[in-house]
This record gives structure tokens, sequence and C-alpha cells, in this order.
RNA sequence: GGCCGCUUAGCUCAGUUGGUUAGAGCGUCCGGUUUACAUCCGGAAGGUCAGAGGUUCGAGUCCUCUAGCGGCCACCA
């Protein structure tokens, strides 16, 4: 035995071993109770960072510790094709070559991301390897896998004959930048300084003017309406009368409307129903005209009128304020900081806009949603999760899934001809529309259109060109992952045990698998929800793919200090739904503590050497019985640690035992007696390595090996691996 | 605006159902290398557990309030 453990010689040959000898693959036995984890499939548009190996530690020690306890474990990696991120991140490398995606075309684009993200998958991969996850290769998936795909278009046509998605005009947010919708989720909202900008509205008759405030002036050449609270006493004799719209000379009526707060402003607000979310539903109600005057390219349409047309929002915003100086329009600014949204992956500001799109009906999802973590079927940890999990469950709304993007499911619709396609998709597609024949416009939902229209008899059928939001197809992962509906991982495997994820993806994700979970199976789709906390860095950032100038490679860290160190590192002093701090200095403490233990057990080794392996079990003297009842009690408490979900606390347990009492402590005593010690050494050893296992694998397994090669079948060493040997009983010492 | 969390040794953080002198890692100070490990050992200093009040035989742990920090959610123009 080396006097250093040198993870960088084992752990590669090690894991190797395991995989080879099939441990990570199980075999479905009636007799044996399964146990899943579904591996978050981390996004293929780049490589993994730290925050990915706390993941890692978590799910291969939960893993690791059940595989001990003798269920059937399954742990089923994968990655994602991550939708918008990996569109919005291969653009970014297009556009370093001054291309974009129009350059290549759909299909080639599309072939291109697929390659990309393939090449990533194959790294995250690697990565994970490395970092010793004793996943199921064989069964690993991707988003877009074809059996994936299928059940994702099957879960589509489910939703659609019971009527729970819809097409329909909303609005919704746009990102001009991915030139998609997005949804609710997707955009994240930033305080802005902005002003507030005060505009006289003259009545038509010319018996004085209405004063509105507004934080977007461009809008108002949009403006259809001015609303007034009905019960204003000083607009409500007004309320009915036309006002002349200043730079459009729009004659648009005074309305009243319970939306509008007397408090705010000057009490009366400007209407523009085709460009916020507020005045799209009062124009519905008040059946007001909708003016776009801001294009899907984020520049001002031809009905913003010849002067503003083809500006973007921004200098239009200017050039509006300014003309409405000159006139006398603007009545006062006043500096105002609102919270502006923007897109959340491209960061692109978005604008709120109305467009043709499909929605799921989540009401009745969510309903269910909430029920079984109510009553106890799926519990989240920590606890504090399931009130944010039913706040925003309780107040959802439709979902919108379809991204006007091509890397990512196209959607299963087919629509007869050409008519069933928006405008917008036409501008943007103009290809697919090219030579095809009008039709009827009917819509049929599945992989392949039906040959005939049953209504109009047009055998040409145009697909739509949008795809799924990424999260649509991931909510289903548990299932779709296990070959739904008859496939026998399915049977056997679902409902999984644990979702083990971080608190950041609740809503994205987590509630969302849970709907269609339901939707889907009738069944929950894992009985535990185990919520991790982002890693950050020294300054307190996450750790995030969108930065990854910040971010640590697992890999060199593993390279440097052994990926047992970086696991325990993640897993010492953490808890369920907490932060954690990378700190180099913690994890430099762990690779000691591992090689504390190579060299314990190199002592114990020697000593074996000396005897030549001939062991004899001798009278035990007090101090044995002392150490054999410590860690007797650790025993409990690392398993019921661990059952409790609490890792760190089961890891520190663990540490004060094998390094203060069983080396500071027992060794020294025992150092003038050790050949009659050795048979409490060997089980004390082969213990503390079972116990160990889950947190460190690779030195565990490195030691065990090198033991067992003397003494199988003797003092615990039953098993040729210490990966499939028993958890260690309580009792064992009494 | 609503909700949630955090505030424990110089630093980073644990602390399950309330129970004897409050813990770890790192750092600091003193001492120690022939004999498993200097990626080590022995010893020490260091905390009125943010503040105030309350419940209790007993509170870092439960309740109320206050302050600072952080996060999430929300259509106020």
């Amino acid at each position: 035995m080396e006097k250093r453990y040198r993870p960088d010689q084992v752990e590669g040959k090690i894991y190797q071993k395991w995989e080879e000898k099939g441990f990570f693959t199980p075999k479905i036995d009636k007799k044996k109770e399964p146990f899943c984890i579904i591996m978050p499939p981390p996004n293929a548009n780049g490589s993994l960072h730290i925050g990915h190996a706390l993941f890692v530690a978590v799910e291969d020690l939960i893993i690791r510790y059940q595989r001990m306890r003798g269920r059937a474990v399954l742990w089923l990696p994968g990655a994602d094709h991550a939708g918008i991120l990996t569109q919005v991140v291969f653009e970014r490398e297009l556009a370093k070559k001054g291309k974009t995606r129009f350059d290549l075309g759909r299909e080639k684009f599309f072939q291109a991301c697929f390659d990309f993200t393939q090449k990533n998958k194959e790294k995250m991969f690697s990565q994970l390897r490395a970092l010793g996850a004793s996943c199921d290769w064989t069964r690993a998936k991707f988003t877009l896998d074809k059996e994936v795909t299928k059940i994702v278009y099957d879960t589509f046509y489910h939703l659609y004959q019971e009527g729970l998605v819809y097409r329909d005009w909303r609005m919704v947010s746009w990102c001009p930048r991915c030139a998609t919708a997005l949804s609710d989720l997707e955009v994240v909202y930033k305080e802005e300084k902005g002003k507030l900008w005060y505009i006289a509205y003259p009545f038509v008759d010319g018996k004085g003017e209405i004063v509105v405030a507004t934080t977007r002036p461009e809008t108002m050449l949009g403006d259809t309406a001015v609303a007034v609270n009905p019960q204003d006493k000083r607009y409500r004799r007004l309320v009915g009368k036309k006002l002349r719209l200043p730079l459009v000379n729009r004659e648009i009526p005074l309305i009243a409307d319970e939306m509008v707060d007397p408090q705010f402003g000057t009490g009366a607000v400007k209407i523009t129903p085709a460009h916020d979310p507020d005045d799209f539903v009062v124009g519905k109600r008040h059946h007001l005209p909708f003016i776009q005057v801001i294009g899907f390219d984020g520049k001002m349409t031809a009905a913003a009128g010849e002067e503003f047309a083809d500006l973007p929002v921004k200098e239009a915003r200017e050039k509006v304020v300014g003309a409405l100086k000159k006139q006398g329009f603007l009545k006062k600014v006043k500096s105002y900081s609102h919270r502006v949204g923007h897109c959340e992956r491209c960061k692109t500001t978005v604008e709120p806009l109305v467009s043709l799109q499909w929605f799921v009906k989540t009401k009745p999802l969510a309903k269910k949603a909430v029920e079984v973590v109510k009553k106890g079927k799926i519990k989240i940890i920590p606890r504090r999760f399931e009130k944010t999990y039913f706040r925003w469950l309780e107040n959802i709304r439709d979902w919108c899934i379809s991204r006007q993007l091509w890397w990512g499911h196209q959607l299963p619709i087919w629509y007869c001809g050409t008519k069933g396609l928006s405008e917008l998709q036409k501008i943007m597609n103009p290809e697919i529309v090219k030579g095809q024949p009008e039709g009827c416009g009917k819509v049929f939902v599945g992989e392949k259109p039906p040959s005939r229209c049953p209504v109009c008899g047009n055998t040409r059928f145009i697909r739509d060109p949008d795809t799924f939001d990424t999260w649509f197809s991931s909510g289903q992962w548990p299932f779709s992952t296990l070959g739904f509906p008859k496939g026998k991982d399915y049977l056997y495997f679902y409902p999984t045990a644990v979702m083990e994820t971080g608190y950041d993806i609740l809503f994205f994700w987590v509630a969302r698998m849970i709907m269609l979970g339901l939707y889907r199976t009738k069944k929950v789709p894992f009985r535990v929800v185990y919520l991790h906390g982002m890693v950050r860095d020294v300054f307190g950032q996450p750790m995030s793919k969108s930065r990854p100038e910040t971010c640590v490679d697992p890999q060199e860290t593993v390279k440097k200090y052994g990926a047992d160190a970086l696991r325990m590192a993640l897993l010492y002093g953490s808890s369920a739904g907490n932060d954690v701090v990378v700190d180099e200095k913690k994890i430099e403490a762990m690779r000691n503590f591992a090689n504390k233990i190579w060299n314990a057990s190199r002592f114990i080794y020697l000593s074996c050497e000396a005897e030549r392996w001939q062991i004899k079990e001798g009278k035990k003297s007090q101090e044995d019985k002392e150490i054999l009842e410590e860690l007797s009690a650790t025993i409990a408490q690392v398993t019921g640690d661990i059952e409790n979900y609490r890792f760190g606390q089961a890891l520190e347990s663990f540490y004060q035992f094998f390094w203060h009492e069983f080396c500071d402590v027992y060794l020294e005593k025992i150092k003038n007696r050790r050949q009659e010690a050795l048979p409490v050494l060997l089980k004390v050893l082969s213990v503390s390595l079972r116990l160990l296992h889950p947190f460190a694998p690779f030195v565990s397994e490195a030691i065990y090996q090198l033991f067992v090669a003397h003494l199988k079948g003797k003092f615990g060493f039953e098993k040729d691996y210490l990966i499939v040997s028993p958890w260690p009983k309580e009792k064992f010492a009494k």
C-alpha cells in the first residue's frame, strides 16, 4: 500500500470494474423491492460544473445506500436537448462566425444543434463517470430519442382529445431576439429605472383634456381607448365622450373599467389592447380594436404610422416623446422605477404581443398536483417548499407550450392547407407555405396527417412549424424514460422513489412532472422530492451554465483532489434546501479525510501482513468493547440520518467516529497489542468502509479490494465488491 | 405588495422531535516527526446562538414583535 491515497491511480479502474460487472444495471426481480431515481437530465448545451457534482453526490449516495440495502436499484441517466437554451447558445456560436440560423436553414440548423448536443452529452456523461455516478448507462436517454418523443406526442394527443390543450390568440411574452413566445416562467423581471410620462389627450369637442400616465409612451400609437374607474368622481360624467389621440388623430372613447386604480397617476389609463396584458383584457371586455404597432421583430409596424414604422422600440419611444413635447401634449415627466421582463435565456427585453399559440389548460391538472402533496402521497423535502409549491399551483395560469424555435420536438400537428397557419408562421416559414393549397385549415393531431381532409377533401397538409416548450417534454421524463405504458421498466420501477433536484426548478420541472405524470399515468411520478440548494462560488454567485467563466470544472477538481473529496466537500455540513459554498479548503480537508482512511487501513493492512493474514479471534479488552459500542452507535446514527435525508449529518457522524474515536483514540491505544486487536480492527474497518461507501465510493472500494483479496468471507469482507456488500446492521457489535 | 429563508467561534456552515459544561471544517496560538498518515498528533484561545419580550422545571431549538440581509412570487398603467 502506498503511503498516500492516490485517487487518480484507482478511480478510473474501479469505475470500469463496477460497470463491467454490471452493478449499475439492475435486474427486474419481483422478489426484490424496486428503487428508482430518474436523474435530472443535465442540459446538453455545455459541460457540467460543480453545481452538478452536488446532485451526483446526493443521488449517488442514496442510490448506493439503497443498493447496499438489497433493493433492485435503478438510477437512470440522461440528457436534455434544452430547446431554447441550446438554440440561444448555438446561435451565439454561429454569430461568432457571422452567421444566423437562417443561413443554415431549418434542417441543417437542427442537425448542427443535434451534433452539438451529442458532443456535449458525451462529455457530460464522462464527467458523471469521473464523479463516480453509479447510474445505469445501458438505459441512458436523450429527450429527443424516438421512443421518448413518441410518448411526448401521445401525451399531447390525449390532452388534445380531452380538450386540455387549445390554440388561441392570446397575449404572450415574446422574445424579439429568439423570435419566439415564452411561458410566464421563462420571463425574469428586473427592476429598471424608467420614467412616467404624463400625456394630455384632448376631447374631440375641444372642451378640455384628460391626462394619462404611462411608462411606455411609444405604445400610445396603438391606443384605442382611455379608461377611468367608474367610481371616480373626477371623470364619471365624462365617460363615453371621444378623445383625440395625439400624433395619430384617431378618435378614441373614454371608457369606465374597474381595473383602473384611481389612486395611481392621474386615475386615467391609456388602453393599448395589443401591447399590454391588462389592456388586452380591457380591450376584449369593451370590444375595442386591437392595433399592433410593435412587430415581432421588436420594431414599430406600419400601423404605427409612417414616421415611426421600422424604428426599434427604444428609438420610437424617444421620437414619440419628442413629438409630444413639441406639440405640447407632454405635461410632466417623473422618474419611476418598475419591473421589466426579460427573456430568461438571452436577457432581451420581452414584448407582450398577441399571437396564436398552443396552451395547456393547467387548472384541472394543478388541482390534482396539489392534492397528492396535501395527502402526503408526495413529500417535499425540506417541507417549507410545499407552501411555495401550493401557492404557485393555486395561482397557475395556462401554459403556453408552443415555441417558434427550430430546436426541439416539432409539434405533432397538421393543418389542412396553409389556412391553419398564422400570418406570423407564414412569414417566418415561407418555404413550407410555398405552392401549397389554402385548404380549410382543419387541425389534425398525430405523428402523421390523414390522407385526405374529411371536411374539404384536400390532400395536402402542413405541419405546424413550432416546437414544444422544452419543459413539456422534460415534464414527462419520469415515465417517458421508463417506457410508459407497457415497458417492463415502467411496470417495475414506476412510481419512482425520489426526485432529487434543485429548488430553482420546483415550478419549471417538478410541478410539471407531477401534473403531467398524474395526468398520463394516474400515479404519482415519485414519492419524495428532495430539493438541494444552489452551489455558489466564493462571491456567492450560483453556478450556472449561462456564466461558464465563473464555473468550476468538476473534472479538474477530481483530478486534483479525487472524486470522493469533492463529493464529501459538497455534502459535509450541508442540508436540504440550503445553498452550499464551494470552498477549496473544504475539498482539501475531505481529501485529507480520504487519506486518513487510507492510512488507518494501511496500518491495519501492514499489521495483517505481519501475521501473514492468519488472524485469530482473541479475547476482547475494555477498549475493544468500547470501540465496538461506538461503532454500533455510529451505524445507527448514519443509517437514521440517511433515511431522514440528513446527509450532511450522516457524514459528520462518520467523520467524527472514524477520525477521532477510531484513529486518534483506539488505534493509538492498541498499538502495543495490535496482533491481538486485529479481529476488532478488521471488523471496525469493514463496517466503516460500508458506512463510508455511499459518501466516498472510490477510496472505500479501493481499500476493500485490498483486504478482500486476503480475507474473503471473513470479518465482514463477504462480497467480492464493496458496492454490492450489505449495509451494516446496527446490532452488529452486540 | 405577498410569501419564504437567513442572522450560531476570525471565516464557511451543521445543529431530527426543546434536555446535562453549544458543534465541525478551515484559520490562529503553544508543543510534538525512528515506528499508518505533517494530507499527521497532543494541547489552547475563541460564541450573552441578531435584538426584545413570552411559553416552559428547562429554548440556538416553540410563540410574538423589531432590525439587517437574501430569495421567490405578483398584470398597478
